[in-house]
RNA sequence: UGGGGAAUCGUCUAAUGGUAGGACAGCGGCCUUUGGAGCCGUAUAUCCAGGUUCGAAUCCUGGUUCCCCAGCCA
């Protein structure tokens, strides 16, 4: 039974009465950029506490900063909450919603002396506020009128200042040893377009100002988010109890990071700017909507949320982790298919000349269900390249001059000869096959140690595959050796591009995202970029290859 | 250094005074028409030092290390 320290509170709460046994959480993402597995743990925790205790979450946009925020944000992270498999129902809210509640009730704050419009610049206020060891000092300002207060934030309202002239300010206390509480300021001037409000406002409330009030407007029991807000708490309690307002329970996790990734949402906005990925949906990034495109699965992804947990940690998951729940779940539902990624020739010089036929392959022996297809077999085939040594070493168990082996689902066949280039490449294999094999079993009981997978020359579909490998070399990005910075551990073999594979000719049929399993090779799916005369595949996660790594130990 | 947090196998996470458990990764084996999957087995952890207790990961005292905060970002 999963436990995590949030169900304890909740269970505390709910036994105690607080909120009268009342669970409403929410997902509270600023449109600023797309969301990437780490939003992922959110709305699987806010969710799915929800759904455990029978409550409800809302999704609301924190979109106070107008500069930063654009619809198309909006419209992708909706889709991407949607195909995590969420739903919100009609709780579709925006702190921009509230923005007449908030300035309603800076008003009463500054009415109550509580709050003050401060003059001083950016830079000044900086500076007044001190540092970490030492008290700040109040602005000269801070003790203006009630009515001169009031008189200015309506000015300031009206749009009768500049940006950067004015702002407002908490009153509460200079010399804390919390800065958050050193008067934080509640609202900005920007003369700034916004996605939702458009030019209604150009005073806009600071995010610390912002969320504490919304989650009470919603009625929100248990605010989750992350550490670095945990000393923002004290202010948001305290202008709950100011205001007189529903006070949510704020708890603080410790956000995901990932082995081989990046979760800052600006180094990957940066990524895209530069050009170092295609888009926000690169197969390469963690976004979901570029694991989407991978060819992960939801359920892969809420498994996996599930098995990480929840604390107060700083932790750094392996995604290796990840990757075990994605081919667990594409275990059970991927079809099977041959496809050639490096071919080789193979000529089967005692089959009949011009001669085809079909040999039945199993879908997926993982579900009986999935059936059986007609593959077609003939005298002139591919092989993996890698499935041929000239000189194998002692565990190689594939095909060699003279060794026998199965080709999956068909027959027996031996190598008979490695025809060479002038370099001294072997560009083509001469094999005999044992008719007696058919469907891959020997009559007399002969074992054979290799199966390889393979495709009929003259039938197989010439594809496109992009081989996919982590963005950055370094496992943990937070912590680079000395003199590395994040753009330098760039994985420069991030993508490879394979083409002229060779693929079963049902495959060249696939619409983009379904997914399969390439035999002994991978995960893939089948990539929007594909077309009828060009299919493209994208390889999800490779399957788990023991003589790789053998041979990676030597 | 002020304030706020956190320390359990290599990694993530359970156990709140009573056998330190699980998952991933690792290693070994079985099985296999995918060197896949599956199955079986195995090694490895309570930050340190004291104290309380029959008994401490858990309680107390002192220390160490790490993370967050000095945006008119969120």
């Amino acid at each position: 039974m999963p436990t995590n320290f949030i169900k304890k509170i909740i269970d505390e709460h709910n036994e105690s009465g607080r909120f009268g046994g009342r669970v409403h959480t929410r997902f509270p993402p600023e449109p600023n950029g797309y969301l990437h597995i780490g939003h992922a743990k959110s709305i699987c925790l806010n969710f799915g506490l929800a759904q455990e205790y029978g409550g409800l979450t809302n999704l609301r946009f924190d979109d106070t900063n107008p500069i930063k925020e654009e619809q198309e944000y909006i419209d992708a992270i909706k889709e991407d909450i949607r195909w995590l498999g969420f739903d919100w129902g009609d709780r579709e809210f925006y702190a921009s919603d509230y923005f007449e509640q908030l300035y309603k009730w800076a008003i009463q704050l500054i009415k109550d002396g509580k709050a003050y419009v401060d003059s001083l610049s950016a830079d000044e206020i900086r500076e007044y506020r001190g540092t970490l060891t030492e008290p700040g000092k109040e602005s000269p300002y801070r003790n203006r009128s009630v009515e001169e207060n009031l008189a200015l934030f309506e000015q300031m309202k009206n749009g009768e200042f500049p940006d950067g002239s004015h702002v407002l300010r908490a009153k509460i206390d200079m010399a804390s040893g919390n800065l958050n509480m050193r008067d934080p300021v509640m609202y900005r001037i920007l003369h700034a377009e916004h996605p939702r409000t458009g030019s209604a406002w150009c005073i806009y409330p600071m995010y610390d100002w912002a969320h504490g009030q919304s989650d009470s407007i919603e009625g929100i029991t248990h605010s989750i988010c992350t550490l670095e807000f945990e000393a923002h708490r004290p202010l948001y309690d305290w202008f709950v109890e100011q205001l007189g307002i529903f006070a949510p329970q704020q708890i603080e996790f410790a956000r995901l990071n990932l082995t081989h990734t990046l979760m800052s949402k600006r180094k990957l906005l940066q990524l895209v700017n530069e050009g170092v990925v295609r888009g926000w949906d690169d197969p390469r990034m963690p976004t979901l909507s570029g694991m989407r495109r991978r060819g992960y699965t939801p359920e892969a992804i809420r498994d996996f949320a599930e098995r990480i947990g929840v604390a107060k940690n700083d932790s750094l998951v392996d995604v290796a982790l990840l990757e075990h729940h994605l081919r667990q779940d594409l275990n059970k539902r991927s079809l099977r298919r041959m496809a050639v990624l490096d071919p080789l020739k193979v000529v089967i010089t005692n089959y009949p000349a011009g001669q085809t036929e079909y040999v039945d392959a199993v879908n997926n022996q993982e579900d009986p269900a999935a059936g059986t297809r007609p593959v077609p077999f003939s005298g002139e085939l591919y092989i993996e390249r890698a499935d041929f040594m000239e000189n194998p070493p002692k565990k190689f168990f594939r095909l060699a001059p003279g060794r026998e082996v199965r080709l999956m689902h068909a027959y027996y066949v031996t190598c008979q000869e490695a025809i060479k280039d002038e370099a001294g490449n072997v560009v083509e294999l001469r094999c005999t096959y044992d008719p007696a094999t058919r469907g891959g079993d020997s009559p007399d009981g002969r074992k054979v140690k290799g199966t390889l997978h393979w495709v009929s020359a003259a039938h197989a579909a010439d594809a496109e595959v992009r081989q996919y490998d982590y963005l950055f070399t370094e496992p943990d990005l937070s912590n680079l050796p000395e003199g590395k910075t994040w753009l330098s551990v760039l994985n420069p073999e991030s993508l490879k591009v394979l083409t002229g594979c060779k693929v079963e000719p049902a495959l060249a049929q696939a619409a983009p995202g379904e997914r399969f399993q390439f035999l002994r090779n991978g995960y893939y799916v089948v990539d929007p970029d594909s077309t009828a005369d060009r299919p493209v595949f994208n390889l999800t996660v490779s399957l788990r290859d023991t003589w790789a790594k053998m041979q990676r130990k030597g």
